[in-house]
DNA sequence: TAGATTGTTAATCGATTAACAATC
DNA sequence: TAGATTGTTAATCGATTAACAATC
């Protein structure tokens, strides 16, 4: 959580506003665009444009007044700070509906995700193949993590299990867990957990329509 | 997005807080549990008291020195809090392995969320039924979702048909969408869409364990 | 040159944290 | 009574918005 040298760190609203952007900036490259304003972007998203230029500016990437921002060099810089420039390869534990879900989602390609291995503790599943990724029992997943040198981790499983399973995959040597559990885990401080809770995206919506009607 | 009454609308993160709290605390009636101290709940979920005290204060139920907040009226006072105190019954459009997912997701019952329709275009998923619920045309969708009065339709389409299927979702009369898709939907003011965009946790996590490394 | 667009500096706003008072 | 625990008021912090300057 804590750095020194050059600024590593964006703030997590940024952060979390660059795959709207890249995905915006990708589609207007395919359509030919070579420079891009702020204010455009920010239209098309939604959002106030000196806030986009303000997330633009981190990235790095000059824009020219009357130009707007050179589109590649913007794209390529944003997917270096997010880094995603090169493919990260992650196992997942867990093959229930979710886990095969994450299995069959194509778009993480886009990220440079590859989801390289998959584990589960049920004899009927191992074996069996999900979307070209065959199941391997839990035994395997420490030598496994090991010898492909695979730093991230993706938890699906039950959340009487989850604790236990991040505590393999952190000592098989995975630094950063994405954690579908709705489990608080506890891990030692140099491993990075992310939780994905929809409990708390249901509570917004559900809130909201609740208290608007 | 605005109210003048009561307070009925809370900050965005006490909203989002409140699931946790919430699976703490019914954790712990179980466990026999009467009277909770903001301390303890905070301490369980990693949080500072100060700023559990705050979010508890505004469920409106009082605690008392000595004793802490009543844990069964806590409880329901945070699921009216939420819009989870009575049944809402939501359709889904999209039955592709994502929507199966979510429809074999069987979490969604502690938040009184139940998907009671599934619709898809694909005329070889028409008919077929998934974890107790059978897919329909999307053409009975409209009448359907109207009959029945559901006001909550889950998006879980390709992206290229995002925008025209939201749109036959408010056509229908539902006032709120969960937008599972990476689309940035259109939508009249009087309908809240919540977004859950998958990229948006995994730039947080790959960012961090890039610049961490 | 004039005007569009980026870049920077200051003001606002909301949420969290800190300090203290109240109460059982 | 003393002490634990809630409740309230003020300070801090970070992010967004606004105002203005710089530049092609």
């Amino acid at each position: 959580m804590q750095e020194e040298d050059y600024k590593s760190s964006l703030p997590l609203p940024t952060i979390r506003r660059y795959p709207t952007y890249l995905r915006e900036i990708k589609e207007m490259i395919t359509n030919g665009v070579t420079h891009i304003s702020s204010a455009v972007l920010a239209e098309k998203l939604g959002l106030d444009h000196v806030l986009t230029r303000k997330d633009l500016a981190m990235v790095g990437v000059p824009g020219r007044p009357r130009h707007g921002y050179p589109a590649k060099e913007l794209e390529a810089a944003m997917v270096r700070a997010l880094g995603w420039d090169n493919t990260n390869d992650a196992a997942l534990i867990g093959v229930g509906s979710l886990g095969q879900a994450l299995l069959g989602y194509t778009g993480f390609k886009e990220h440079n995700l590859s989801i390289s291995a998959a584990f589960d503790t049920d004899p009927r599943k191992v074996g069996k193949t999900f979307h070209g990724v065959t199941v391997q029992p839990i035994s395997e997943l420490c030598s496994y993590i090991k010898v492909q040198k695979l730093h991230l981790g993706i938890l699906t499983v039950p959340k009487t299990v989850a604790q236990e399973c991040a505590e393999k995959l952190i000592a098989a040597g995975v630094v950063g867990i994405w954690n579908f559990t709705p489990v608080q885990l506890s891990v030692p401080p140099e491993v990075t957990v992310q939780n994905v809770d929809l409990a708390e995206s249901l509570a917004v919506l559900s809130h909201t329509i609740a208290h608007d009607i």
